[in-house]
DNA sequence: TTGTAAGCGTTATCAC
DNA sequence: GTGATAACGCTTACAA
């Protein structure tokens, strides 16, 4: 004997309606009734209509449980940041990136599962998390040259994308990144452009490779055998900034600019400079790197600086994800092999191997201090 | 036919063991193999390490849908953010909620599924995904006045903790909010103590409680009868903030101190008040409220502010949403009754009324603004 | 096109 | 204590 004989039109407080419900509801079988809810291909228009009235009467939805348990697909994807340092907390850039997926996740009834490690001690929550089938996908965020999070999410098997390029081997994976080092380039070449010539850096840590590819720009940039003094070494912090700046100054009086590898970096320097009473620019021209607008705008002047398309490059790591786990959007017109990513949204690296990571361009935004 | 006679010492490429496959390699029922999994208790000991041998050499992890189905929890909880507005996401405000309700959640095997809500088009998507039953439980962020957010939730009848005081009918819901009101007052107490008797306020947005608290605050601590002229509203924006400031100096020209509701609008003001030759705090001390880093440490002077701590208020509500659905911490002792929440951890609403709300203190920061 | 029925991997209710 | 066995709500061959 099937459940309800008939079902009540309102939903029932506690226990949300079955497809069984609906299917009897509508005199139809489960099977129908289940053809009907994931799209009505192959059933005749008006027993759908019908099946779509019951829906709309008894306020049926889906149970998550049972169809991931049969298709095994959660339609859920995992968000993977490791936060050893409180810097990532305390600069919007997470916060913009996450917006962007879950943007893109959203468009295409994907959920996002934030999973925030807080060290070591998480990582067996998430190689049990992963291996629980709960994510069809992960996006990561690569931090640190030495970090464990990719093999367990590599042990785990499931597609994943990555923001930042990987310090370790990032042929073997598909990442996102901004073109650091380009806009590097654009930083010092404009801090010539205004005539500056002992253009000192302070860079982020070198255990990241954001950092890294900074440094690197800034170098091929430099006129050949510059002075090695005028790179010093930050945090991507505020006093770290600060203290890198005080030390530069020591080393390099005569510096007449200074391209620090973040804002908050850039900041920290410029308090350091006013108190030894550079005026910026006019003494030393100032730019910094991400456009932190919280920060960018505040400071006195407020900062020239290098923007990355921080929200966009979390749309393209979704959209990547996506492509892989076989849902590319559909409005996006057909999906070409490979070819999911149109030209605008970045720059192919050079290798153009097999898991085609993108690289996004930035732009340099003229503000006071440069 | 059971699956496998003798299932593999190396996980399957693909397929992941299942309990039945434990059952096998442990010579048990699948029955006696899921209490041991499940913590064991009234197995006999011998068997139990039998089993937990067999989980161990097959790398078993049970799968979620399927316990999802029967047991009708799913282990995760909706964290819900309306996002209208950009500002959210240029101060680190959420972040560190989140990273506050992420470490409680994950301290109870909890996931935290993010929904972004981008606008009146995504309400369907979140009554869906709420009746879906992808969450036990859900912590909101009640934005604005007229949000049709709680109406929807409500709807959905799952237990809610809500981010700061709802404007309707805060009563009926539970709540963690900081100390908007007293954490003002403190501030403007502080600008008298030191002398000042022209005190402006530039107020966040009316239609948040969180700035109407603020502007509460100041009232109640403004000599009676102090000139209304020295209130103008911002949207806490840096530039609502200038304009904020540019008003105030129009019309009060004589004014010896700003309170701001936010630390972003203090830097708008602070530009406009050295625009205007202001000294600050000589000419006019400043104090702001958050004390979000990223801007308060970096202007010239440092921001004088109010503390509140946004990752504690996180943990908080994740912490009230747990003791709901019945997975109260267990290290943290015997759960009284309504009394998990300590002195330590906020202030009781004067009501005392049926959903405990916590009020968390705030705290003066000085600086050099003020 | 529509219906029947066999799972999907657990938990939970019983007997034993 | 332990083990059958019936759900849980859905998708999907396979038949009709």
């Amino acid at each position: 004997m099937p459940s309800e004989p008939s079902a009540p039109s309102e939903p029932f407080p506690g226990s949300r309606p079955t497809l069984e419900a609906v299917a009897a509801r509508a005199g139809v079988s489960r099977a129908t009734a289940s053809r009907v809810v994931r799209g009505g291909a192959g059933v005749r228009e008006a027993l759908a209509e019908k099946v779509r009235g019951a829906v709309a009467e008894l306020g049926y939805v889906p149970n998550h449980a049972a169809r991931t348990l049969v298709t095994r697909r959660t339609g859920a994807v995992a968000v993977i940041i490791a936060e050893p340092e409180v810097r990532i907390f305390s600069d919007p850039f997470f916060s913009r990136q996450i917006r962007g997926i879950s943007r893109e996740l959203s468009a295409h009834d994907t959920q996002l599962v934030l999973l925030l490690l807080d060290g070591p001690g998480d990582h067996d929550r998430l190689a049990r998390y992963l291996a629980g089938g709960h994510a069809d996908g992960a996006l990561a965020f690569s931090l640190h040259t030495d970090d464990p999070i990719p093999a367990i999410i590599r042990r785990a098997g499931m597609p994943t994308v990555y923001g930042g390029r990987p310090a370790a081997d990032p042929a073997a994976v598909r990442y996102v990144d901004a073109d650091n080092r380009g806009g590097a380039r654009a930083a010092v070449r404009y801090l010539r452009g205004l005539g500056r010539r002992r253009i000192a850096h302070i860079a982020g840590p070198l255990d990241q490779t954001s950092a890294l590819d900074r440094l690197d720009g800034y170098r091929e940039e430099q006129a050949p055998g510059a002075d090695p003094a005028l790179i010093a070494e930050g945090a991507f912090t505020v006093e770290s900034g600060a203290l890198a700046m005080a030390e530069l100054l020591a080393r390099c009086p005569g510096l007449d600019a200074v391209f620090a590898a973040n804002d908050l970096m850039a900041s920290g320097a410029l308090r350091v400079l006013k108190e030894h009473g550079r005026t910026v620019p006019g003494d030393v021209a100032l730019v910094g790197f991400d456009d932190m607008d919280a920060v960018a705008e505040v400071t006195d002047p407020p900062l020239t600086t290098v923007r990355q398309d921080v929200e966009g490059m979390g749309r393209l790591m979704a959209r990547l994800l996506l492509r892989d786990l076989g849902r590319a959007r559909p409005e996006q017109g057909g999906v070409r092999p490979e070819g999911d990513v149109r030209p605008e949204d970045g720059i192919r690296p050079e290798d153009g191997s097999a898991p085609a990571s993108v690289i996004t361009p930035t732009t340099l935004i003229r503000r006071a201090s440069a």
